[in-house]
DNA sequence: ATCGAATTAAATCAATCGTTTGACAGCCGG
DNA sequence: CCGGCTGTCAAACGATTGATTTAATTCGAT
């Protein structure tokens, strides 16, 4: 086959990938068969090993393909907000608004609903005792020195491992959000049905921001020396 | 044999049950086989289906046997706590230290190293799409219940769905921190090794509590009508 | 000594797992 | 028209899974 653009051919690797996404995220990486994806994808059981060598393969480029655009994206927009704001202390929930708002993002850009999406996600980044593709652990590692930093400079008053933990803290409430989102917006919306993304960013970054702060002295800003705490206008 | 005490038979069955345990925390439910189980126990394949009845009932067994006693105490510490108080709305650090400290008292009940027990906490508490044994729904359904109430009579201002949330996202916050209490505490401490178990609890309920009463009004304290925001002493 | 409960090794069962093979079809450049 | 490459396929591979059964055995209690 040529090396052009999509034809039917090229199709079934994509195939493969979205099948592997849509029961990862329902089932979990553990429950699935190779042949549940290719039964799924409508592809042959030997597909999965032609096009990605083995199992894991599969699952490395579905982890890659989700988690690398997230932690790329939340990079960006802490520097851009650092750009913003010239080296000055940032404001905490625009912090934390970096570190989710990526989610938000990347969940169009994504064939998934959005329900599976989080799913995925919460799968992705709550489970234990998998090693990540280096250049995935990499792009964390790197990622989650800059937001302490961020951190840190925004909350004087913390210790270092303060911050570390409080860091977590707030990973963790999130990443249990992705991965509990359709239980949660179950009982959630009275009213409305379900709660629209930005509700949930924004309860969460108001819940995240509050803990990160908590018996902190935050640093004064200059402009308004010793007025009472603004509350973040979300 | 008699339905005495334990002795070495007995034993086999209590064996099989903590390798189970360990190997779960280790590995996690699914990539955990009966055989892996009878191996590190010492005992024959043929044990689990014996005493057990299956894989299955083995996995029940080992849910409830941690899972009810935290539910339960959360419960009982919560009734002590509102019957201590008597009607005014409860401090929400105490709630939640009745929500997270039981993990500490059973911890040590336990046979389990600190270490595999919260991994093992973690494992069962975040995991999704797994229905539990109705008889520990039914306590973690009434357990949630009343704590919604307690938290929803402590900060009157807050709507039902934001107490629910945010439940949540400390619950969220908490279970992560229980799933890799092992490598956030590699980061922690540098110099006291590792943080106690108490310094953990302290930090995460400072934590949650803040995010908690955000925003809310929390009711005037007879007591002081109008001081200042009280800092928990903890 | 006898009975019954607990445990054992060994074998069997159907099912499923990830992976491999070899053949076949389509296509493109020569 | 041919040789080679790519993608796909059915089929089978060997290994392992959970579950169950067998018969032999151990051991304490009656």
């Amino acid at each position: 086959m040529s090396a052009v653009a999509g034809d039917s051919k090229v199709a079934t690797k994509q195939r493969l990938i979205e099948a592997a996404e849509a029961l990862f995220a329902d089932e979990g990486f553990d429950r699935v068969s190779v042949r549940d994806i290719t039964t799924k994808a409508g592809a042959n059981v030997a597909a999965v090993n032609y096009h990605f060598g083995s199992r894991e393969g599969l699952v490395s480029v579905v982890l890659a393909r989700y988690i690398n655009p997230v932690n790329e994206e939340r990079l960006a927009r802490l520097d851009a907000l650092e750009r913003r704001v010239a080296g000055k202390p940032l404001p905490i929930e625009e912090i934390i608004d970096s570190f989710v708002r990526p989610f938000a993002t990347q969940v169009r850009r994504s064939e998934l609903s959005e329900k599976l999406f989080f799913k995925l996600m919460g799968r992705m980044f709550g489970q234990q005792g998998c090693e990540l593709p280096p250049v995935v652990e990499n792009v964390f590692i790197t990622m989650l020195g800059r937001f302490q930093k961020a951190f840190a400079k925004a909350l004087p008053g913390l210790a270092a491992d303060d911050i570390w933990w409080r860091i977590h803290l707030m990973a963790g409430a999130m990443i249990h959000t992705m991965a509990h989102a359709e239980s949660l917006q179950r009982f959630s919306g009275g009213d409305s049905g379900n709660p629209s993304l930005e509700q949930t960013l924004s309860r969460f970054i108001r819940f995240a921001a509050a803990g990160m702060r908590q018996g902190a002295d935050e640093p004064q800003d200059d402009a308004k020396p010793k007025g009472p705490q603004v509350e973040f206008p979300f």
